[in-house]
DNA sequence: GCCGCTCCTTGACGCCGGTCAAGCCGGTTT
DNA sequence: AAACCGGCTTGACCGGCGTCAAGGAGCGGC
């Protein structure tokens, strides 16, 4: 399906294109398409040749790894407004994770080819690209930080933390959505859903209530202190 | 220090260079400079504004982060004819960690103006940048997937296994050297010296024996199962 | 030589988090 | 209604890894 004109607000933003003049912004969306996905729907597997890179225009999407004994290793979550596997342009060997859609929703899908090639046109176009892989590659490394030096209790903080800045307070209270499944939420977080369900429970020390998909932060500062003590 | 004709060789075989033809490769390392480090050299601080990227020509250098209790977790570690930083090329917050040596060696730091000035005029290097840039966004995916996955002895296995992949055929016993400090190690391998140590003393069941920064792997088969059991 | 130092190893102990199991709840089917 | 099922929670248990502490090996300086 093409882009229509209500996609294009929400494609302006993505950070690979954010910026970008109108008319080489539409003259680049040409190229690529939108794709309506039902939930656990495959978008694309690991080792398969690199064709597209993708924009999240609405719903969830999981990168992840499988390993030998069939589990699943969970590498990032993306959500509306961010774009994925810009950085697997240049892998030869196919793409080094698989992606699959956890809630029904909408792609903006890039061919590389063409993309590659107005980007030898456009020097602008590089930079733009570069920086969008910058953002991506410093989540991984944060969270290869958090991974290694965070208790669970304190990983499931700094998720809600990370989540809560589109809500509203109340007084000083702040609700969050949790975005997707709990047991999605554990895995991307490194831990199993018991053990998040568990850390869930110790944060009622720190003033976070759940009910359903529902949190509830009673004390911001609080948290923060929680999750990163000085 | 300018780049001598004995360091070209080691530069032309970087990620981000390889292929290059000789004249572009040679107009291209005018603009870079070669530095020489000693052990425990800072190269860039977290935050620094991004000024450089750089290839190893020797010694071994460590990408770590530092947390606000003291503590630092390695991000990667790099040696002779790896190249990090390129991804920092377009942060305009400055590096997302902190580089220093671990063994003296020396460096070709390329200026980052400069390079996306000629990024401007050369689509192919922008290419060879995003393919260079894929190989460390691979290595930092497969970090996160061992951490979360295998146990301390299983990613001291691998660890040992990746240093001598291309050395030995199957049967015979292979010799690796560690690259760098035990510590260092523990601590690139998520685990603290101790559980470093114990790993190791774990791994003579499995046919490995050390001595000093020596190790001999008796069976590559044998480490192979244990390290990813089918 | 003796000292101090760093790096590494080993032991004892405790806690975090994984595993296994049971039970609750809300939604859907029959 | 009853039966079923998947998502979630809670408990009991235990193994892996971190922490604290002691001790050995190598090494440079005086």
């Amino acid at each position: 399906m093409a882009v229509g004109d209500d996609d294009l607000a929400t494609v302006r933003q993505l950070p690979i294109f954010r910026g970008l003049a109108p008319d080489a912004l539409r003259s680049l969306v040409k190229d690529a398409e939108v794709l309506a996905y039902s939930k656990r729907t495959a978008i694309f597997e690991q080792g398969d040749r690199v064709t597209h890179f993708f924009g999240v225009l609405s719903g969830w999407v999981k990168l992840y790894r499988l390993r030998p004994d069939g589990s699943e290793v969970i590498i990032e979550v993306f959500g509306p407004g961010e774009s994925f596997a810009e950085g697997a342009i240049c892998m030869p060997d196919g793409y080094p994770v698989s992606a699959e859609m956890v809630e029904r929703g909408r792609l903006l899908a890039v061919p590389v080819a063409a993309y590659i090639d107005r980007l030898r046109e456009d020097p602008d176009m590089v930079v733009r690209t570069f920086a969008s892989l910058a953002v991506n590659l410093k989540r991984l490394v944060s969270r290869i930080e958090t991974a290694s030096s965070l208790t669970s209790s304190q990983r499931v903080g700094a998720f809600l933390l990370h989540f809560c800045a589109p809500s509203r307070p109340y007084g000083s209270a702040v609700d969050v959505q949790l975005p997707y499944d709990k047991k999605l939420i554990a895995n991307r977080l490194g831990m199993k859903p018991e053990t998040f369900s568990r850390a869930l429970a110790q944060l009622r020390n720190h003033g976070v209530t759940v009910q359903g998909g529902n949190a509830r932060i009673a004390d911001l500062a609080l948290l923060r202190r929680h999750v990163s003590p000085d």
